[in-house]
Order: C-alpha cells, then structure tokens, then sequence
DNA sequence: ATCAAATTGGAGTATCAACTCCAAAATCCG
DNA sequence: CGGATTTTGGAGTTGATACTCCAATTTGAT
C-alpha cells in the first residue's frame, strides 16, 4: 500500500502536498467540476507531467482531496471536542467554526459538505468516502455529548446519538445558509440554537 | 419584461416549460456544471437551435431553473406551514419533506441547497437569487412559528425569527447528510429535534 | 563519483461541450 | 385562405480540457 508511496523523495514529497493542496483549495472554492487540470497546474506551479506523475487522473486527485480535507476537519474538530467540562464549554468550538468561516468571508462552506453536495450524485466512490468521514464526525460529537453526560453536566435521558446527528446537521445547514448570505449569522444561530436545546434538556426550569 | 413571453406560441411554451423542466432535473441529480445542454436536449426532446431560441446561453437556462425550483419549493412548503395549530402539526411537514426525499431514494438533496452549494462561490447572480429564495423559506418558518406563539402554543419568550433560521439549518444540514448517507434519517432526526427544542422551549417541566 | 531511479519540462493529441447558422416547416391572425 | 411570425432540424465551428509522450535533469544510495 505504502510501497509505491516509500518511492517518494522529499522534493516529490512536496510536489505531491502542493498539488493536494492546491486542488483542495480550488475545489472547494468553486467545485469539483469546475476546477480544471489547468487551474491545478497553474496554482500548484507544476507542469501537466508532474501532476499525472503523481496522480493517474482527475477522479485520484479528487480521492485525495477527499482524504486530505477528512483530515483537517476531523482534527480541528477532535481538538475541540474532546475535555468538554460544561455545555456551555461548546461555545469555543462554535467560535472555531465562526471565525474559520469568517476568515474565509463565507466562501466555499463546508470543506466536506461541499464536496459532499457536489459528488454525492455523480460519483459513488466518493459519496462513500465522504459518508465514512461524516460517520466519524458525527461520533466524535456523540462522545463529546457522552461525556458531558457522564459528567452529570447534560440531562441523563437525552440521546447524545440523535443530539449528535441534529449537531451536525444544525452545523451543516448554518454553514450553507452563511455561504449563501454571505453572513456567518445563521451558523452561528444554528449552533447557539442547538446548545440552548441542550440546555432546555438540562435544566428545564425556563423563567 | 414580458413583451418577449407574450410572443410565445401554445407549443413554444410547451416546448420551454420541457427545457426548464428537464435541466431542473438533470441539475438536481448531477449539478450544475456536470450538466452538459447536450444532456438536456436530449432530455427535453429538442434540437439545439430550438433551446437556444428559448435561452441565450446555459446562464439564461440556471436562472430560469432557480426561479423554477424556488416556485415549486416554496409552494410546497408555504401549504405546509400556513394555518399551523401546534407544535405537533409540525409532523405533517416533516413528513412531506421526508417522503419526497424517500421518493428520490435521496438523490439530489434539496433542489435550492443543492444549487446554492454549486453556484454559491461561482456565480455572484445565481448567489443573489439563490440567497432572496432562502429569505422567503426562512420568512414562511417565522411565521408559522410567530402564528403559534400569536396561538400560545409557543412559548411567548421564543425568538421566532431566530429559530427559524435554526429550523431551516436543521433542514438543510439534514438534507445533505441524508443525500450523502442515502438514508432519510437524519433528515427526520435534525427536523424532529427542532420540534423537541419548541416543545422545551414552551412547557419547561420535563420529568 | 556513479548509476539507477525519481522528477521535471513542454509540445502535442483526441475528445467533448458550447454555441452558430440557415433553410424548412408549423402556427397564428386577419 | 394568406402572409408574417414563430418554431424546428441538423450540420458545422470554435475553444477548452483531460490526458500522452519522451527526452532532459535532479536526486539518493553506494
């Protein structure tokens, strides 16, 4: 698996991460299908050899985006998920995602959700992918929420599977609302909404 | 504006309202930019020159298919949320969303989200359009919601318009995770969610 | 230093997609 | 019915895009 991969000098390498990195760049900034070979190459600063070089053809390319975005989402997202002392505690995690989101000016959306949007229909082999990377996002909230549980801080008869998937989905959905006003209010909206139903579930006493 | 429409024969319109028709569907299932014209002539039934009669160039044909999945969309959901009687009438309306995404096998997601995600960051026009069609959804949710509170089936401290954006996060986000997990779960889970968090939010008593 | 392997440059090809054009047929209105 | 207008058929053009090929250069292990 990793045997073709051993074959790889520094340099290669880093031609290699280059071109990943600027696909996933350009993919996520104006979609799959419109980022061409060309763009890649351009923002890369490879020439057509070096990119079929590392990569047979578009579809390995977009595998490996795929996989490099995974990445990045799951640990930015681990870090923030993991040691929460209270529910309010979900309120950093919410700031990470608003100023990722704000450092982009509301362009692109969702790294996975958007590619996610885009190949879900067209390419099975990636809608899989994207589908397992959503299973485990989607886990490292349960655990997030299981162990506020656990530490008595959220109510004992709420379900941290189902709270989960409303989670993500609440995350999904503000971001595409915030990518499409180009304002990161409903994000931000969706989260707070989100966690003051955890609250609700808590502490039911409302005044 | 529609001096042009006004020239349009019985058959013409016939023949228009089967292009729109077609690249509404074609786009939904494939995007935007995998969606060849090529595709929807054959689609629709018409010769090349007949579609570019009716459209000047692929641009003129996505506006006319916003427009078209923001009529049938609205629609919809305007039956669903006018005259609500409580929460729990929100069931019918999940219901609706959930059956028509069982009937798509969940292909395709949501007929706007899906085109707001596509056209979001590569077409500022369709942006525009795409952003005034979510403000009216969002408007027709905060009204269903604002007649219930008018009803004191709501709770009276409720922020109608701020959980209507959260409502539609949990639609969309619940879309997009369906349509990549080909199950219409999370779709009912985020929606149903939403309906707990207006029931905690009105009688505050929880066992 | 040396040689095999990895990496790179850049010209070239085949395909496909958007769009054009013009003449023929159907339709509408009086 | 008759003439102006709308609608339709289908071949053709232009440009872009994914991908190929081979020779030249660099790199790393010995």
């Amino acid at each position: 698996m990793t045997e073709t991969a051993r074959r790889l000098t520094r340099k290669g390498q880093a031609t290699h991460d280059r071109i990943v990195a600027a696909a996933a760049r350009l993919m996520l900034e104006q979609g799959v299908a419109r980022t061409t070979i060309e763009d890649i190459q351009a923002a890369a600063g490879v020439s057509p050899s070096q990119l079929y070089h590392y990569f047979p053809g578009k579809d390995a390319l977009v595998t490996a985006v795929i996989e490099h975005q995974t990445t990045q989402v799951l640990d930015v997202h681990q870090d923030c998920l993991q040691r929460l002392d209270t529910i309010d505690s979900l309120g950093r995690w919410r700031d990470v995602m608003v100023s990722i989101l704000t450092e982009m000016q509301c362009v692109g959306g969702c790294p996975l959700g958007s590619l996610a949007s885009d190949l879900s229909d067209s390419d099975p082999v990636a809608r899989t992918q994207l589908a397992a990377a959503f299973a485990r996002w989607q886990e490292l909230i349960r655990e997030g929420l299981a162990d506020l549980q656990a530490r008595g801080e959220l109510a004992s008869q709420a379900d941290p599977a189902a709270l989960a998937v409303a989670m993500l989905a609440a995350v999904q959905g503000g971001l595409l609302l915030s990518q499409v006003s180009r304002d990161p209010a409903p994000l931000r909206i969706a989260v707070d909404t989100m966690v003051d139903h955890l609250h609700a579930l808590t502490r039911p006493a409302v005044p």
